[in-house]
DNA sequence: GCTTGTGAAGACCTTCACAGCA
DNA sequence: TGCTGTGAAGGTCTTCACAAGC
């Protein structure tokens, strides 16, 4: 009923389209706080975002009230409420699988900590590979994920094997207990309940593009 | 009304989620062609895809009827027939912008040729970097770019270059006729209509997942 | 008997439009 | 006056359920 301690869990259950949108606003508001911006009307953060004001005020109000009448919305205070929502106030465990070439460009992707994303294991099949030291990480054989999983509180993992392996990955994954997978593998995995997967499949990306370009060209 | 010649165009506009499942279809098609498999039901194709039977045969009639009743789907039709739907019976070239070392991997990533995408150009801004040699590519500075575009005959783009020159890259390959974008960049940038992006951030896809890990950890 | 293709129903998401409040 | 928060309306996508046909 109040929402004064911004702890408010949602009431009923929050689509999926709005959770895929706030990491969005979040990124926003992030740049209008460092232009010095303080407050943000719907009207303005829909400009920026390419989205309807009236869909920014209906996502927030799954979880609160947050603007002013007249004003609009404290930048600070909002992003301030997203990222507690997102989880993103906090440092998040992952552990990688598959230290191969993409394995490796992973691993040394600056973005990633910035943003509370820490990859704290990373572990590969191949005898040759495992022993490795890649950036600061002692590669392991996958039969330890489970144990490493577990030791070293690690949420999330990162697939990053060819596909014709990427779903025994994800059936270890998930057994060692990890609820969200990000997937790079061309192929996407059967999922059971209760766990969350990205793909990030670039040819999967350009295969539902070039549907749109035929005529044209 | 007929769909003899399978050139048949959707009479009304199909919805964007039915063209990000075909490429899925595809796939599968391609795997149980590989294995023999001459004929699939759509409770079949619904296993091993996650989908329910009713949706695969909805999003099959936006462009025909490929089936028999009581048999089901001829593998290897449909899987031509999609193939032409989606214009993944033919080639497509790609330019990248941006040749620092996401660029780099996305060139010598091996898994674009044998889908039939093709890096015919490769461009930067940075002098340091133009006129490398990069795989079999010569990279070029983006003033050169339109030129380019329209010499090779480009009709997608990939962007590699950091969040804050997105937008402008983007805006250049607008301008040069592109229509079709792959987006590498941790940002969403504005897009005309007319124009389809497809994001590959990994760190936008990290944080859509952790809201779901609240509560479990 | 078995499976497709499809109108109709239902679920879900977006947009509207306005009461309420600063 | 200006902008939020939100029921209600509208639109889109998914699922149902069955006639048609191999």
């Amino acid at each position: 009923m109040s929402n004064r301690s911004s702890r408010a869990k949602p009431v009923a259950s929050v689509p999926e389209v709005v959770i895929l949108r706030l990491p969005q606003y979040v990124r926003v508001l992030n740049q209008l706080q460092q232009k010095g911006t303080e407050v943000v009307s719907s009207q303005q953060l829909g400009n920026l975002l390419q989205v309807t004001p009236a869909q920014i005020r209906k996502d927030l109000s799954y979880f609160g009230r947050f603007g002013k009448q007249g004003r609009g919305y404290s930048v600070s205070h909002l992003l301030t409420e997203l990222k507690q929502i997102l989880g993103l106030d906090r440092r998040w465990n992952v552990a990688l699988v598959g230290v191969g070439r993409l394995g490796r460009a992973i691993i040394s992707y600056p973005g990633f900590a910035p943003e509370g994303f820490d990859i704290v294991a990373a572990f590969d099949s191949s005898p040759k590979i495992v022993g490795q030291v890649v950036g600061n990480l002692f590669i392991q054989p996958v039969e330890e994920m489970a144990e490493t999983v577990r030791n070293k509180k690690v949420s999330i993992g990162i697939i990053a094997v060819p596909a014709a392996h990427a779903q025994e990955v994800m059936d270890m994954m998930v057994q060692a207990g990890i609820r969200a997978i990000l997937n790079y593998a061309p192929t996407t995995p059967q999922t059971p309940p209760g766990v969350k997967v990205r793909n990030l499949d670039p040819v999967h990306a350009l295969q539902s593009m070039t549907y749109y370009l035929i005529d044209g060209a």
